[in-house]
DNA sequence: TTGACATTTAGCTAAATGACTAATTATAAA
DNA sequence: TTTATAATTAGTCATTTAGCTAAATGTCAA
């Protein structure tokens, strides 16, 4: 019972949901991407992706200096996983975070850089 | 969004997802039998059933000085029901709230009160 | 080795939440 | 009508939680 609640309280917040629903579409996804896709900080999207994973919902690798993130599918979770999508299927505001994370996945690493920072830094 | 994420917050609380899981089994439940079960007192209970009512995951119906909850099951929240259930099955905090449900709902309602009064009150 | 950067951890504050008691409303019975 | 009871609402308090900044950790590149 007590693995269920976890589920369920990691899932209810806006952000973790957004950060599963972006997993779902995206399949992985690196720490940095997605804080540029919440805009908190980075130290706010670590702490949303550890309980993710503490409760069992994603997986981590580590590559170098960089964490990708997907979503651990094949197990009991896989028809809350089909739930979510069903039900979240045309909210604005994913609609958005897909357009946002076609560019985020799209750009390079300064040019992200640059979006975070603000023009002054990455000097080209 | 807003709704799904209202009934994934209602969800997680374990005393509700208890409520959540004895509805499922037995159909309808009186507040003060819900009460009874989460050894709660009666304002807390009702503000639970409230949640639960508010984000649609169950209906009431009022029937004298009592008013009735059972699950609002039609509807996409069906998928999310039997993942809860197959989710929880065997939970042993469920198997005793089932048991201790077949009590509540097997006895009068004076038996009930003399077990949340105490034996002081209620005299035959 | 030193410096830069991605990530995580620690510590803090403000907001949200669950519990209680007391007060209120609604209904049934004396 | 009065009294008792079921349920809800209001108000209070303690705990939890999401956010931040600062510090620590780990990795790559000069």
């Amino acid at each position: 019972m007590e693995t269920t609640l976890g589920r369920l309280k990691a899932l209810s917040d806006k952000n973790r949901m957004r950060v599963v629903a972006a997993l779902w579409r995206f399949d992985e996804l690196c720490a940095c991407q997605i804080t540029e896709l919440l805009q908190v900080s980075g130290a706010t999207a670590s702490r949303h992706l550890g309980i993710l994973h503490k409760v069992g919902l994603v997986d981590s690798r580590k590559e170098g200096r960089w964490v990708y993130y997907k979503l651990r599918k094949p197990e009991a979770s896989e028809p809350l996983f089909r739930w979510l999508e069903h039900s979240l299927a045309g909210a604005d505001e994913l609609v958005t975070d897909f357009q946002t994370l076609k560019k985020i996945v799209g750009i390079t690493r300064e040019e992200l850089c640059r979006q975070q920072r603000g023009e002054e830094c990455c000097p080209e």
